[in-house]
RNA sequence: CGGGGUGUAGCGCAGUAUGGUAGCGCGCACGGUUCGGGACCGUGGUGUCGGAGGUUCAAAUCCUCUCACCCCGACCA
């Protein structure tokens, strides 16, 4: 294509007052413009690569037999209430009526609809399984959405669902989910992993996220390079030694206006490991004291998913519930359900609040002391020891740009979504549901790949392969040759898909420094620049936007060694 | 929803303390010179100072309310 025929506005300044580089990048280099929170218009360029993106989804989804459909994204509530997440699902939810005064919501994802036609159509084993999928917009109306089109009110999601006659058959559409993702991501020229993580209200099932790695994003996750060990941190777990055992005699200690754990353990010489820290929470149904060892932290998704929605008591609601104030609470003699951290060891003495302003209780020891019940509620941190092999694990921040949940029956039951096995027996349809999101896989790309001049395209995605640049439309030469090899280039067929090499060419009567710096921040994986200077010597030069690595080859030559330098490109 | 911040030309910003004719750079249009890393000269256009109300002879500037956007947190099915 020719550059002054594409609508390219790139800016000269950085935008102010945002910090994502993905966003700085994609709104300087003219990819997308913001028309509200949340709410971005995809220009050509951005246009381009989510529909790169798009085609890499569809043949890997074709690939494991998923057939593409189109949904409404206008839906009626009924199906929403049967489910109950007209219920449970709150400001997310876009609601509107119509015209007759009927409910109705816009889609912010599928589950409720496919299952509906899945329950209308789908009555024998014999139809199964199916796999469906489509490439289509969700709405949400996020709290807030942030960082560009990483968290935003409307989005494009590829998400598919599976149908099976049982479980062998769901873990084999997980596993083909599953696989299929890698290939995606892998061919996307992201760097990524996938981890354990939270269904969340999807399921209470196997799930994994995909994440790439990089301080724009917004989850943290474990990292075990060593054993492969990779999870969210909601999820995480860790190995945790124990101190050895110190001996201290049972007894209330004097701890004037020391509240905290680290005040405590500065007062008294003794190591946070041999504190027990105990905070009040409130839920819907009581007030529940929660226990984790002193020099570790409480991971609330943890804990939510054992006794629900939760909220830290406030100093008032302390001083009446427990009859002391935060500070000096402590696990002994309470009336209130304990939740326990496994952190803390029941062979070990510890020092917590004695229930007494102003004072601890020292020689605390778990089994004689105190009752709970035991859980792992703590989170994990930075250099703890994997979970599996022991190693140091390490944190990252990573962009979710793929998820994969077993659903089971959780909609096919309320949805009535039933078949007949092949004993005639009535069963509900057992569920998958797997999503990508392919502008957070630009995204994710940008932000793993740019430099100070602009965007780095892996090439698989990137808008263009080529970007012929004659520097001086003035020079017949320069003009002749570019134009001679835009034809020859764009005619050349990719062996490996079937499809022409896509080349722009910037046509512009704009200076070369103009031309260089365009070129750098849209990020073309191949520059190919011709100026009166080679062409003296009859050559062109060739470059790599990655490494700016860059050869002068002789015009005759110059498809051929366009082609070699695109291929051994990332 | 809680906390913080910002709204002045297409973009980046100054002007607001102490009220007095709305500015700068870039971009944009036209003419010319230039052409290997965001050229130069000349000419020209560009605004309801986010909005509403108020104080005042006079408001971008002071007061009240409000809206939008950004950042942190909560939330994120």
């Amino acid at each position: 294509m020719r550059y002054t025929n594409l609508f390219i506005p790139t800016m000269r300044e950085t935008p102010s007052g945002i910090n994502a580089i993905s966003h700085i990048l994609m709104l300087k280099a003219g990819y997308v413009r913001q028309l509200a929170a949340g709410l971005f218009i995809f220009l050509p360029l951005g246009w381009r690569v989510l529909n790169k993106i798009n085609i890499i989804l569809k043949e890997e989804m074709e690939r494991i037999g998923a057939q593409e459909i189109s949904m409404p994204i206008l839906h009626p509530a009924e199906i929403w209430q049967q489910t109950g997440r007209w219920y449970t699902i709150k400001e997310e939810m876009f609601r509107l009526k119509d015209r007759t005064g009927r409910d109705m919501c816009l889609g912010m994802t599928h589950e409720e609809i496919m299952t509906w036609i899945a329950a209308k159509e789908i009555k024998s084993y014999r139809q199964l399984p199916q796999i469906w999928y489509q490439i289509q917009t969700k709405l949400r109306d996020e709290a807030r959405s942030r960082g560009g089109v990483l968290r935003t009110r409307e989005f494009i999601m590829k998400d598919s669902y599976s149908f099976d006659a049982d479980e062998a058959g769901l873990d084999k559409s997980y596993k083909m989910h599953a696989e299929a993702y890698h290939r995606i991501f892998s061919r996307c020229g992201l760097k990524y992993y996938q981890v354990e993580s939270d269904p969340g209200i999807m399921g209470d099932l196997e799930s994994h996220e995909f994440m790439a790695p990089t301080p724009a994003g917004e989850d943290d996750i474990v990292i075990c390079d060593n054993c492969g060990y990779y999870a969210n941190v909601e999820v995480a777990k860790s190995k945790l030694e124990s101190p050895p055992i110190v001996n201290m005699e049972f007894k209330e200690v004097y701890t004037p206006k020391k509240k905290t754990v680290k005040e405590v353990s500065e007062f008294l010489g003794v190591d946070e490991r041999y504190f027990i820290k105990s905070l009040l929470v409130i839920t819907e149904k009581e007030p529940v004291l929660v226990l984790i060892r002193g020099d570790q932290e409480l991971n609330e998704k943890k804990l939510a998913r054992l006794i629900g929605d939760f909220y830290f008591a406030s100093a008032e609601e302390a001083l009446n519930l427990i009859g002391v104030e935060v500070g000096y609470i402590g696990p002994m003699n309470q009336k209130i359900k304990i939740i326990a951290d496994n952190s803390i060891d029941k062979d070990l003495l510890y020092i917590s609040g004695a229930n007494k302003k102003n004072y601890h209780i020292q020689g605390i020891n778990p089994r004689e002391h105190f009752k709970a019940e035991w859980f792992d509620i703590r989170k994990v941190k930075e250099n703890d020891k994997c979970i599996k092999c022991g190693n140091p694990i390490e944190i990252q921040k990573a962009i979710e740009v793929g998820n994969i949940f077993k659903l089971g029956t959780k909609y096919s039951v309320p949805l009535n979504a039933i078949f007949l096995d092949k004993d005639g027996k009535e069963k509900p349809i057992i569920m998958g549901s797997y999503g990508i999101g392919p502008a957070r896989v630009a995204a994710a790309a940008i932000e793993q790949n740019y430099d100070k001049d602009g965007i780095i395209w892996p090439k698989s995605i990137a808008p263009f392969d080529i970007e012929i640049i004659p520097l001086n439309l003035s020079d017949k030469k320069t003009v002749k040759i570019a134009e001679e090899l835009y034809e020859k280039v764009s005619e050349i067929y990719n062996s490996f898909a079937d499809r022409h090499m896509e080349v722009l060419i910037d046509d512009r009567e704009e200076r070369p420094g103009v031309k260089f710096k365009d070129a750098d921040l849209i990020g073309i994986p191949i520059q190919v620049i011709i100026g009166e200077k080679g062409l003296k010597d009859g050559k062109i030069e060739i470059k790599k936007r990655r490494t700016k690595e860059s050869k002068m080859v002789p015009i005759n030559r110059a498809v051929v060694e366009i082609v070699n330098f695109y291929y051994e490109t990332f």
